[in-house]
DNA sequence: ACGCCAATGTGGATGCTGTCAACATTAGGC
DNA sequence: GCCTAATGTTGACAGCATCCACATTGGCGT
């Protein structure tokens, strides 16, 4: 047993991702992260100011794998709608696989801007892309309308991840096709067309 | 000064909430409530187990009202497209007006379904007669119309009230109003229709 | 090669917390 | 009006966050 740990920052975040998949909340306390990192109690305090300090650590991992995740999502897709469709797959996929770190990325302390800017800036400029092929209506900005995609997206992953939605892969699958069927084609009855 | 307090279970709630706002987070202690609300460290027990269970309660009391909303907004529209407009926008009003609730609402341990069934139902009954009137598309079953307007409404306001989209009344307002065209238009271009 | 400093981990102390058990007070039904 | 259950109090204990002084060691400059 060495004296110095060698990495005890990164078995910390571990230690507090596992507990939280055991318990299903962030109750952990900061004397058995140590513990099960094999540290004494004071140790953390060399990495982490506090239990928030550590948290904010994790929600920044999350949201640079949520950017990663939607860039690599972007190199599988080349017509816009399609673009548009696969970046909200992503999204729910990354929360569904990450829940901790999804549902960590919306308990931030309340009324702090969180920077999941990069995930919407791809957002906005593949509806961009798409209004500039003539395939998506004219009449709201790219900006509106990928907040509206935003949303969707978004809200699906907090229903499932919070529960209230089933989140089984076959349901899921049918989920994002209704919920892309409703973004671009709307919900009312089509008389003439299609 | 009583012995008995009168109503510490309703003061100990709204203590909850009001250091909610102060703080921004559920991160009190029993003891401060105790102390707020004028009594021993130990009283609260005789009311609530724990925290825990003291946070269900204040849960209960925004699904109740948030069913309240709902129906209230119900009665103010007619025609099944405005019925479901009167319903996001109940919606998104009261995640605004209360955002602790809210907040609470989404923040269940992880994987209980919560009860928040009410207001869903209310929804899905509305798309249920848009749909029986012709009026929404029939390819798509209401219940998943529903989901797909629920996530909308509900992607929104989490991301209102965390604080990445900002919540001022002039651009929510702008914002319903987008996703309401979103929701049933759709957003594709529209080549000839309308 | 070596010494030294900053980074990392340790040990102990303090005040606060949750929780338990025994006791005190009082409201309200009989 | 009395008695019991509901409500509030007091005291005690273990665990936690946090602070401080101290111990160990990796690695950088020479």
């Amino acid at each position: 047993m060495t004296y110095h740990h060698g990495n005890l920052r990164r078995a910390l975040l571990d230690a507090a991702l596992e507990l939280f998949v055991e318990r299903g909340a962030f109750d952990f306390t900061l004397r058995e992260l140590a513990r099960e990192a094999g540290v004494t109690h004071n140790a953390p305090y060399r990495h982490f100011a506090g239990k928030a300090e550590l948290l904010a650590a994790l929600r920044e991992e999350g949201f640079a794998a949520l950017a990663e995740s939607a860039r690599a999502a972007l190199t599988t897709a080349d017509e816009p709608r399609k673009r548009v469709r696969v970046l909200g797959e992503a999204y729910v996929r990354f929360a569904i696989e990450k829940p901790h770190h999804f549902r960590l990325m919306l308990h931030n302390p309340l009324g702090e801007a969180t920077p999941n800017g990069a995930a919407f800036e791809l957002l906005r400029t593949a509806l961009e892309e798409g209004r500039a092929a003539g395939v998506v209506r004219d009449d709201l900005s790219a900006r509106e309308l990928a907040l509206a995609a935003w949303a969707l997206v978004h809200g699906l992953s907090s229903l499932i991840v919070s529960g209230n939605v089933p989140g089984d892969e076959a349901r899921v699958r049918r989920y994002t096709k209704t919920l892309d069927a409703v973004f671009f084609e709307g919900a009312l009855a089509r008389k003439r067309q299609r």
